[in-house]
DNA sequence: ATGACCAATTGA
DNA sequence: CAATTGGTCATG
């Protein structure tokens, strides 16, 4: 019976096809005047459609013409008749013939004979999708750079051969491994490492040498920064140790011109040192050799656009798909790179303790206890407790002085001003803040408000906003420093490099410049406020901060200190004092890991009306040890009402692409059925 | 998405 | 009985 309607099925089937094709054929007949030429030979095009369809994300194969032989390439741009419109594609293949059954369409035309799209970056973007679950045009938007005419029409000058000290790489990495690092990649092999960069080092010419010993192997390299600032400090140290001409910058800064001008340097192979932000990580780089990354735990390197993939992600994705090295650097250490490392996939490349020592700045917290603040009320009004205050003015004998203070935004949320535990909604625990100082505080994610508030700790009745932000700091300190140069940093002017003369430079995180030969002292301010900041990396954020700070300190030996005001018990602030990036982020790791969350466990967000999602979770064929936790409201800020749930499920990181495919068929499913959409986060930066 | 096709429903 | 509408399917 089955077998009978089988046939049946298979006998309808074949008449409809039979139909289409014949009908297509005469089509074919009656619009074109001449019958249609195809290519000499291989005169199938294997096409990715820019469809944003999740059930349409696959290849589709097309006819070239005689005409078109010589432009379409594996790798060149397309303008394909799909789905009833002229949609833009990526050729990955030229075939002999398709296994497609039905007829094939003709290519509309072919765009550009530049093979923009090499195969192993095709091949990364459906690595990156399948882990992202996310559709693969997405991916090729973020890997593709788009196309300017006049641009591709010029010439790329070629690199000379590049002249190269073989011994500077090695010497300048002597302290780690005692330079073996960069002789495996001179020598022409791959090494995986996580790089803990020492204090009061350049840490760009680490990459430079890294890249130029990658270089005398004749690879290329792939070397990623957090922003704009640090990639002009790593243009330079490339430079020096290149030589010019040897290296291209890749980021979304320059107009679109001048991005695709240096895109095309690299995918025609005319160089081979490629330096950017996030989207460089899918650089067509020719023998590829190294990738690199700086301070993988900044959250720039976190793709704001579906299908949100990680910068680290994806060059450790590329990695793995290639066999190239990789180098994960900073001064502190992210979660993940620490998991890299105790799951064996990345060795530990830091400097022995003794050397550590006598580079590090002498670290030491104060002011942020009970008892110190009892003792020393100038603390709580001015931030700035009394040892902070004496290491500044003996300080400013020797060198200029670097304090940190948490961007004003912070100061929206409150906290008890008695034992400095944060405000919290009694409704839904989000964050309170004041509109303004005459009315009662407000919940930031639900809007409650909280009047007759008692602190849930000490059960004190009075808030404060304890932040007062950089411009604040900086009035604060010039009063309390009369006659010395102040200077500030901040997100909308941010400066670079200062001098060597005393002066006090205020920043917040991630704008501090660098001192010549190193600040005297580091002041680090509101650590506690940092560390009571919503969300699961608050502490791994924090320290990073402090590290990146304190490591533009000089040496103990050379009078450089770092104060940390703050609780002294405060393990994240111990780290700090031991400088022991290392350890903080493997004590980390172990919490995430009993906690499931990730790197341990592999984790998703699924956003949409709570009745879709409850239908979306029953399409999905969840492996095992999965753990569905919500919906939950999205929590929103009060001014924007927008509806919504979302849903977190998490499993154990070797279900992880399990998890990603019935989430992509789920995708498929409801795409084809024209059901609402669910947004879908693997991992994200905030959460994971 | 968009279009093609089929079937059922509606109106004269 | 024709015209209209709604659902399903395929997209090379």
């Amino acid at each position: 019976m089955d077998e009978d309607d089988g046939e049946q099925l298979a006998l309808i089937s074949a008449a409809k096809a039979a139909a289409r094709t014949s009908a297509a054929r005469t089509r074919v007949k009656d619009n074109s005047a001449k019958p249609f030429e195809p290519a000499p030979e291989l005169p199938v095009a294997r096409v990715l459609v820019d469809v944003p369809l999740a059930h349409l994300d696959r290849p589709f194969d097309y006819l070239v013409s005689a005409k078109q032989h010589e432009q379409v390439v594996a790798g060149s741009r397309v303008k394909v008749h799909f789905a009833g419109q002229d949609v833009d594609g990526f050729v990955v293949d030229r075939l002999a013939e398709s296994d497609h059954e039905g007829r094939l369409a003709p290519l509309r035309r072919s765009v550009s004979p530049e093979p923009v799209l090499t195969p192993e970056v095709a091949e990364l973007t459906g690595s990156v999708a399948r882990r992202y679950a996310g559709t693969r045009s997405d991916v090729l938007r973020l890997a593709v750079p788009p196309r300017h005419a006049t641009v591709e029409s010029r010439p790329s000058p070629s690199a000379d051969e590049p002249e190269l000290d073989p011994d500077s790489a090695a010497a300048w990495w002597q302290d780690y491994d005692g330079g073996a690092l960069c002789r495996r990649l001179t020598e022409g092999g791959s090494p995986r490492a996580v790089w803990t960069a020492l204090p009061a080092t350049h840490w760009e010419d680490g990459l430079a040498e890294a890249a130029a010993a990658t270089l005398a192997s004749g690879r290329g390299s792939i070397l990623c920064v957090p922003d704009g600032r640090d990639l002009e400090r790593l243009d330079s140290a490339l430079t020096r140790t290149l030589g010019a001409g040897q290296h291209v910058l890749l980021s979304a800064e320059p107009g679109r011109a001048e991005r695709y001008r240096s895109f095309l340097a690299v995918s025609r192979g005319a160089v081979r040192v490629v330096a950017g932000t996030r989207a460089a990580a899918f650089a067509p780089v020719r023998d590829l050799g190294l990738v690199a990354i700086w301070d993988d735990g900044d959250d720039l390197y976190a793709e704001p656009r579906a299908p949100y993939p990680h910068c680290r992600e994806v060059l450790l994705l590329r990695s793995h798909q290639t066999g190239c090295a990789a180098l994960l650097g900073a001064f502190a250490r992210s979660i993940e790179a620490a998991s890299l490392v105790s799951s064996g996939w990345a060795e530990d490349l830091s400097a022995a303790r003794g050397v550590v020592r006598d580079r590090a700045p002498r670290v030491s917290v104060t002011g942020a206890t009970d008892t110190e603040l009892e003792r020393d009320p100038f603390a709580q009004t001015a931030r700035l407790p009394h040892e902070a205050h004496t290491t500044i003015r003996a300080a400013l004998e020797i060198g200029p002085v670097l304090v940190q203070a948490p961007r004003s935004g912070y100061a929206e949320s409150l906290m008890c001003d008695r034992c400095r535990t944060p405000a919290r909604c009694t409704t839904c625990t989000g964050p309170l803040r004041l509109p303004n100082p005459r009315q009662p505080p407000v919940c930031r994610w639900c809007g409650t408000e909280a009047a007759g508030y008692a602190c849930r700790e000490c059960g004190g009745h009075g808030l404060r906003a304890p932040v007062v932000g950089a411009r604040r700091t900086v009035e604060e300190l010039g009063r309390a420093f009369a006659g010395v140069p102040l200077r500030s940093s901040t997100g909308e002017r941010v400066l670079t490099d200062v001098g060597r003369e005393p002066a006090i430079v205020v920043a917040t995180p991630g704008a501090e410049p660098s001192a010549d030969g190193g600040y005297a002292a580091v002041v680090l301010l509101d650590t506690w406020l940092v560390l009571a900041r919503p969300g699961l990396r608050a502490a791994e954020e924090a320290v990073r901060r402090w590290f990146n700070a304190a490591a533009l300190a000089r040496a103990q030996s050379a009078g450089g200190r770092v104060v940390a005001v703050g609780d002294p018990a405060e393990p994240a602030l111990q780290a700090l004092v031991r400088w022991d990036p290392a350890g903080f982020a493997s004590r980390e790791v172990e919490e995430r890991r009993t906690a499931h969350l990730p790197p341990a466990s592999r984790l998703v967000v699924l956003t949409a009306d709570e009745a879709v999602l409850q239908e979306a979770v029953g399409q999905l064929a969840l492996p095992a040890g999965a753990e569905v936790l919500g919906p939950t409201p999205v929590p929103v800020a009060s001014d924007q009402a927008s509806p919504g749930a979302r849903l977190i499920i998490r499993v154990p990181r070797r279900a992880g692409s399990a998890l990603s495919d019935t989430l992509l068929d789920m995708q498929g499913v409801r795409s084809a059925k024209k059901l609402s959409p669910v947004r879908v986060q693997i991992d994200p930066y905030e959460l994971a």
